[in-house]
DNA sequence: ATCAATGCAAATAATTTGCAAAAAG
DNA sequence: CTTTTTGCAAATTATTTGCATTGAT
């Protein structure tokens, strides 16, 4: 679960750096490692602590212009679960179709994928005569535990 | 296009109103006759702004404090498209599963529904031991004319 | 009369930005 | 050396809130 997650990812944002003509920092690193160790959808001020555990000069600044470079790059997608902050989801690389379920009381969010909704989907945006560039798909519900207890409120 | 678009959803909220024991006031009117007189998305800027032409007194502090109250009745839905400010759907009332397609150039904004994904998220939802409460599917794509002619800004 | 609703202006809070200093290439 | 990147602190911006006043019931 640790260090050495999405390593191909890490790989590809390197070179797009490179490609860009953008330095490598001490901070950047500390920050990049972070993104690409975990599987976990993350918020700017989580990201900022834990690049800080790794380097800690690593400051709210740094994190918020970096987050733009990940993003643009295709490799963290920018999520809106109808909170004040954002998340980042750092999973769209392995699986660029994915989608969330989220449970409506304790927050908790499942990925899933299906082809035959990406197909469906196509087909509908084709005849509306549009064609898709991307998708996201928000399912809120109830979760296993909030259906059997009435609540399951754990807060991540 | 105009004045009365909408009524039965309009009357709903009146009933919300009195169900809660709110009162009706000439800014709350002003602000309701708005949101229930289109079908358009609208921001909470741009419902400040046609509020007062029916009400000059409506202010910006009344409209964000009607707001919750619209999302709370179920008759209008928040959404975000990714932008700094929120958009609010008046259309749930009476399409409570449609979709959303983006053109990412224009940002022209067409509704669809699919009974055939919703029944899949149904199921795909229930395999992973939740159950659906709402859903959104938000597509961004290439209009028409982005396709055919490689631009489109219109800006709404 | 009573209590909810309003407008105003100040507060919040996430994110952005200007600038001088530090680090990369 | 030159140019990018950084940290800091101040700015920005949508939204929220405290409070004295107004208006609905």
């Amino acid at each position: 679960m640790a260090g050495t997650l999405n390593q191909e990812a890490k790989k590809r944002f390197l070179d797009f750096l490179e490609t860009k003509q953008l330095r490598m920092t001490g901070q950047r690193m500390a920050i990049i490692d972070t993104v690409f160790s975990t599987n976990e959808h993350f918020t700017a001020d989580q990201l900022i602590e834990w690049s800080r555990e790794r380097d800690h000069s690593v400051s709210r600044a740094t994190v918020y212009r970096t987050l733009p470079l990940l993003t643009e790059s295709g490799l963290v997608r920018e999520m809106d679960f109808g909170k004040e902050y954002k998340f980042y989801d750092p999973n769209y690389a392995d699986h660029p179709h994915h989608n969330h379920i989220i449970c409506k009381d304790c927050e908790k969010i499942v990925e899933f994928e299906s082809a035959r909704i990406a197909e469906l989907e196509n087909e509908i945006v084709h005849k509306l005569g549009f064609s898709v560039s991307s998708q996201q798909l928000q399912i809120t519900g109830s979760c296993d535990a909030l259906k059997r207890l009435g609540a399951c409120k754990h807060k991540h």
